[in-house]
DNA sequence: CGATAATGTCAAGTTTGCTTGACATTAATT
DNA sequence: AATTAATGTCAAGCAAACTTGACATTATCG
């Protein structure tokens, strides 16, 4: 799966530590997403997607 | 985190075996996330949503 | 009623998401 | 150049998602 984090969250301005807290999580879990180690649980993923005034599936592109 | 995959699941007829292949999980996984045991990862919720037709958000509602 | 399909549930095990803590690298600021 | 902020990454551990296998309960149907 890709994401468009990084760049959303660029656009926001937001430093990997504000993003991961403002969603809960850890900032060493955004850094992981961002470089695709992982994908997010479902609620982190709508947390993210809430945050950014946006659908899921514009920030997580999954294909197949 | 409630979610209407039951509801969606009758009216589009299938079975939670069905359901389960169509998604490529297994049928107890189909189960669990019906009676609320726990939530179903990003990938899941995005196969689920497709299959329905729908957005993952329609399916699964998260408050907080 | 009896058979079969569908659903519910439990246990045990694997994989994945996420945590804390630590430290190294890179970027920004002064 | 030196300090600080931001990012990258690793290890160890816990929790959640998901698996297979088994069996019990509930619907459906001949």
């Amino acid at each position: 799966m890709k994401n468009k984090l990084k760049v959303l969250r660029a656009e926001h301005n937001y430093t990997q530590d504000q993003l991961a807290k403002a969603v809960e999580v850890s900032r060493q879990t955004i850094n992981a997403i961002e470089k695709e180690k992982f994908d997010p649980s479902l609620v982190l993923a709508i947390k993210l997607a809430r945050l950014f005034n946006t659908e899921i599936e514009e920030i997580f592109i999954y294909s197949e």
